[in-house]
DNA sequence: CTGAAAGCGCTTACAG
DNA sequence: CTGAAAGCGCTTACAG
């Protein structure tokens, strides 16, 4: 594993140790477009013997490439953010990649500064899962404007290559569910506005209620941060409508556990008052004291599909990651 | 920024329009130690204009490291684990080192692969957030066998550097502060047996109960994974003893939170009948249907701490960081 | 303080 | 298929 000295050992000690030059050796363990012969072969049964690990930092500054792929994500404390990082990071490294994050916290200049610190890194390119469909992402723009490779993931700009899921699917399956169930005064709560997710779920979410032919009621479609916070106090707003609503649809679990959690608060009870679907079905979904109802998202395929598309230069978009419903107890028949 | 090809400027550019050779002009631009001079004055301030960026890649190749630091924790989608792997990238890119994370999923054999594949690629060091105190942890056993830098975090195995909480007073505080409301009849819910933080909070726990001359009730001590599973299943089984605590401390939030989901899904009211005390103080815990009583934790601190453990040679341990009570809602006094 | 030279560990035209 | 040579972008003894 390691010569004499304790370094681990180079390419050159392998081809001494199999009576090579250094550039046979490097052509036998190419793992690209591996040669044949015998030489090759005594080469590749050297490395193996001695476990050699090529220091693939100097193949990469040889390659001009570093095999980092830098991935910008609002917090880690998000556990989509975190499952999805988590899934990016194992896929990457089956690729030969090592991916490193930056957290931009919302904030657009703090996203400009971090993504250009990663940029002079000299990362290969990014997966970012900020995008805005009001073009207000300076860095996105920057990316594009400096034809660095970048896919988006989760939500996408309308232009560059995204990996996503069918939002909209997802908006109407959660949606029809309430209203085969007897709900029709039913509440849409949505992320910003800016992003794509949020409106895939809400135009399912429109869809699905006029296929049925139910109006959407005054004062029954919000939109946030996808935080906790921003659950609890529209439900509070909505609890205060002439007309109660009797289910909500929200585009993500936090929000729903917000809606939720003001709900108890209030002594409205989940779900026999007000039924709850929520969007992504985190772990915590079926934890909760009444298990909540969620759309159930591929998050490994999601990874899979950005690093595709950033990495295979004629990768085409992908089709849209399908969701579908997982039934839980926040919501009830009326 | 760039050259005419596109490609960044590289310290060959710098030293020509510097007019002075690479040498000079790295050892003007050297951070650690800079030279003075007339010429070096210049190079600077050529590298300025250009924003020029050495590739540290390449010098690192040179220096023999790689600046980056292996981080190894259980999982991602823990948002203590998340806290902390956010505020180890932060903390390291300002020190001028890259962060690279593996999940093991607390399974030892997955933690010996992925923390090779890691060694492998040369990581300068590791922090690990793994540690055990029965030894059973081989990857840790192989990083001192091979004398790879490394340092513990949240969690020590006895032996290794470790940035660490004050476990102990944790305990106490959030035991003492429900003995302090009358409390008598308290269990304790702590994570498994080999985690030195969670023998670390029982101990505090015991010694406040000890403290108060209060004994300790037969079945309500219980050991678990620190997740919200464990503590909906061990809460059914406290309710379900012959004297019912009228408290329980947790050592962690998820397992808070399975006890208030527990109570709430067998009637039992949260704190009216039952006092709930976490740990961490995760950003949950205040967005609860009934905001939890935690022991809060100051992460950033511990991140800092584990990098000066693993750069500075002459680093001692740390203090234990101290945690402190933040007091919400889920305490009754009786 | 400065420059010429060597070298970190690798890959890849080039000529055979 | 093979080897000698050049070079990726940097740093660091060495001699002045």
């Amino acid at each position: 594993m390691v010569s004499d000295d304790g370094r681990p050992l180079t390419l050159a000690d392998i081809a001494r140790l199999a009576g090579v030059s250094r550039s046979a050796a490097s052509r036998a363990l190419d793992a690209t477009a591996p040669v044949g012969g015998a030489k090759a072969d005594r080469v590749r049964a050297v490395a193996a013997e001695y476990g050699y690990v090529p220091n693939s930092w100097a193949a990469n500054l040889r390659r001009q490439r570093t095999g980092l792929i830098g991935v910008v994500v609002p917090r880690l404390t998000d556990t989509v953010m975190a499952t999805l990082y988590e899934a990016i990071v194992e896929d990457a490294s089956s690729r030969g990649y090592q991916a490193a994050v930056v957290t931009t916290g919302d904030d657009p200049r703090k996203e400009l500064d971090r993504g250009r610190a990663l940029v002079k890194q000299r990362v290969d390119g990014f997966i970012l899962t900020t995008a805005r469909t009001d073009g207000a992402d300076p860095f996105l723009l920057e990316l594009k404007e400096k034809s660095i490779p970048h896919a988006l993931a989760l939500r996408t700009d309308g232009g560059s290559p995204a990996a996503v899921i069918d939002d909209r699917a997802g908006g109407e399956m959660a949606t029809r569910h309430l209203l085969e169930r007897g709900h029709r005064r039913i509440a849409f709560i949505g992320g910003p506005a800016h992003a794509s997710s949020s409106q895939g779920r809400e135009a399912g979410f429109r869809a699905a209620m006029e296929e049925w032919g139910v109006s959407i009621g005054p004062g029954t479609i919000h939109h946030s941060d996808f935080s906790v916070d921003a659950g609890l106090e529209i439900t509070d707003r909505l609890l205060a409508l002439a007309e109660v609503p009797t289910a909500v649809f929200t585009a993500n679990d936090s929000l729903a556990l917000g809606v939720m959690s003001a709900a108890q608060r209030a002594g409205v009870s989940v779900p026999d008052q007000l039924s709850v679907v929520g969007f992504n079905d985190t772990p915590l979904a079926a934890r909760l004291a009444v298990p909540l109802t969620s759309v159930k998202v591929d998050f490994a395929r999601i990874a899979a599909d950005a690093l595709d598309l950033l990495l295979s230069p004629a990768a085409t978009d992908r089709p849209a990651v399908q969701p579908h419903l997982v039934e839980r107890a926040s919501v009830a028949s009326i």
